[in-house]
DNA sequence: AGATTTTTTGAATGTATAGTCAGTTTTTAC
DNA sequence: GTAAAAACTGACTATACATTCAAAAAATCT
């Protein structure tokens, strides 16, 4: 991906997050830019084209980096707890990307199925470490589809509390307590 | 509200759960209602004037229940169990008016800093009920505020996994895997 | 049954904006 | 240095859609 196109693809990813995808004008994409109209179109062949590519880089992003992380944990407990991380600090580093996913993921559009479909398969990897956690009997007996969902959805709990707290959170906290919820007191 | 309002009001509910607000058109709502137009902008002032109705209708509805359940219990577990037992139910019977929630919560705009405001004073219900439970010893010790997101929270993860699965769930499987989650073991 | 108020109608208005394309500039290749 | 390819431009098109409003219809009142 070259220069223009990246950060076509930035501004987009912040304009979007902002005032959401309906809202964000192909208009003021080019000019905060500064391109014209049809370097945008040179570059993605339309709006909705910009929305796909960002699920799916983002989500890529973030299932790779828990597919890696987790290889090189033991235990399930490890495993997931590396989950949870990559998650808090995901928020602060694609929290736009993020938001995007977030707010799209409850309709029926084809947008809304592509962003479904990318955060399944990102669950799918959660809910395989959590089955083998129950098989080798590392953790309780749960529903671990329900479990995935769970852990997945943290992201959006400390999405909410991060925008309602301001600056003041701090990570390592987050960690704990998310740590705590998922383990119970163990 | 009349019968007309009311009829609008549900299928603009229906339609904004399902394609999305931006994509559904006033023509399509007053199309699927069997009226004309100038009859939707006599009963609502505008498009965004259905969508706030719609949330600040829905959240408070949310918010009475487990203010009215909540009273009646004794114990901040028994509170906290009768607010995710309505959560779960609450799914079933208004996921339409969630889901607009959801898909709203995250952005910038205005009609989202209103749904903000409204799960917010949802939240701090929950929060003051949590509080109350530690300082009484009741429950564990943890960041009341994180505590409450996630509670509210496990209704987008069960709007996930419901979503997912279709029509084989059980509200009761779904209720005692959140009390596990939120309880730990306990 | 006539007057008044409430509700409904849908064509017309104005505007915003996604996407196109013929032409220009820049880069690359030989 | 020139030809070909790649990247960029922005005026233009087409259209979708929220909102308005004058007039009609229905309901309510006296």
């Amino acid at each position: 991906m070259n220069r223009t196109k990246r950060k076509i693809f930035e501004i987009a990813m912040k304009l979007f997050s902002e005032k959401g995808y309906d809202a964000t004008s192909i208009e003021e994409i080019t000019a905060t830019v500064g391109v014209a109209k049809g370097t945008l179109y040179y570059h993605f062949s339309s709006k909705e084209e910009i929305f796909n590519f960002l699920v799916e880089e983002g989500m890529k992003l973030l299932k790779n980096s828990i597919e890696i992380k987790t290889s090189k944990c033991n235990t399930t407990k490890e495993k997931l707890k590396a989950i949870i991380l990559i998650q808090i600090k995901g928020i602060v580093k694609y929290e736009n990307m993020l938001s995007i996913i977030f707010s799209q993921i409850y309709g029926n559009e084809s947008k809304s199925k592509l962003c479904q479909d990318k955060v399944q398969e990102y669950i799918n990897v959660i809910e395989k470490i959590v089955n083998e956690g129950i098989e080798k009997k590392e953790i309780k007996e749960c529903n671990p589809k329900l479990m995935a969902y769970t852990i997945f959805s943290l992201t959006s709990s400390i999405m909410m509390y991060k925008k309602q707290m301001g600056k003041e959170y701090s990570i390592i906290e987050l960690y704990r307590e998310c740590e705590k919820l998922i383990f119970g007191n163990v």
